[in-house]
DNA sequence: CGTCTATTTGAATGTACTCAAAAGCGGTGG
DNA sequence: CCACCGCTTTTGAGTACATTCAAATAGACG
């Protein structure tokens, strides 16, 4: 039913006995997101993991001088938090909205160390999960120095086709580190170089 | 004695009895490594993570176009491998070379895999390490996206000055995504400001 | 329908790169 | 111990990639 999504994607590395996916379940609130709706506020406290059962979501930093930078975006089967105020308690350096309506299941902080301490095979899960994201991560970092913006946004599209088609240019501007008005004349070209080939 | 450094270490995150200690000593192995060398070359087999005991190594990738980029510097206490290639056994994308003569613990994916079945713990353990990694990936992927070179620097500066005083500026710039040439006149302006007021 | 935001386009500007040449520095061998 | 070699760093001129600002157009949503 409501949990089968999440269900199978922790079965997919770590198998659990009943009660322990009955406890699991019993920690997980879920959480219904309207289209724009804010789950975490930069600058407030972030003690919830979250887990994208359906919908996109979207993490960005705003800095004081007001250039916004998109963090990560998240869709089915993704977790989304700021991880390292999750795990230190300080408060959001990012905002996460959703950009299209989302189920999500929230973990808190406190349950999820319970689950750490209780069932053994969560620090499995888990670090599979941030070996994923490190290297997802690391990733990004070596073509963002060695990419041109043209090359990382025709990457971006290849490898995230489902987000491309769901986010605004200025959302992947934000994401590739460039602005709006220079991914739209990159866009402009590339349309060229199509039709004239 | 010579296991002190990676034991103290690990033993930060969790407690081991002596029987487990003794198992994990057993899977390192101990290598000096010599300035200059490689310990790792890119588009071979990619099979050990390596804890970096003294010395200094970094690791750095080179696209077929040439333009290399450095994805990690590696200290006292730090782990440093291509986490990805090696998690998935493929042939490596980078190089990893001790930048002064150093002395590591090698440990290979299938020792480690043992260790994740044998010694539930080391779960945990690596889980905290990839947590670290991954929130330090990202704290430098939006620093790149917000933040000029000239920011970059000097914050690279302060964040990691062991590592500043120990590699030359082509490799920080390598590390930052600008060009050696470039960096030199950020540090030729930078003692000018400091000069005038 | 009207409003708000996203996207496009273009001109002027700035940040960072390329290429080239000179100066500095460390290591090595005679 | 000095001279030389190779690599790093500096400096500068010219160029390219990307931003800023402004204004027009297009789209989305209530």
């Amino acid at each position: 039913m409501q949990f089968e999504a999440i269900v199978h994607h922790v079965s997919q590395h770590i198998q659990l006995g009943k009660d322990e996916l009955e406890y699991f379940k019993s920690v997980l609130k879920e959480v219904s997101v309207p289209r724009k709706e804010f789950i975490q506020n930069q600058g407030e406290a972030c003690s919830y993991i979250n887990f994208v059962e359906s919908g996109l979501l979207r993490a960005f930093h705003i800095p004081p001088d007001g250039k916004e930078s998109t963090v990560m975006f998240a869709i089915e089967n993704w977790w989304i938090t700021d991880m390292y105020c999750f795990l230190n308690e300080q408060p959001s350096m990012t905002y996460i909205q959703a950009v299209k309506h989302s189920k999500i299941f929230r973990l808190s902080r406190n349950h999820l160390q319970a689950l750490f301490d209780t069932i053994p095979q969560f620090n499995t899960f888990f670090r599979i999960l941030m070996q994923n994201a490190y290297c997802r991560e690391q990733l990004r970092m070596i073509q963002n120095l060695s990419l041109h913006a043209k090359e990382r946004y025709e990457n971006f599209v290849l490898k995230y086709p489902q987000i491309a088609q769901n986010v605004t240019q200025k959302q992947i501007a934000s994401y590739l580190g460039i602005t709006p008005e220079f991914l739209s004349s990159i866009r402009g070209e590339h349309a060229k170089s199509v039709h004239n080939s």
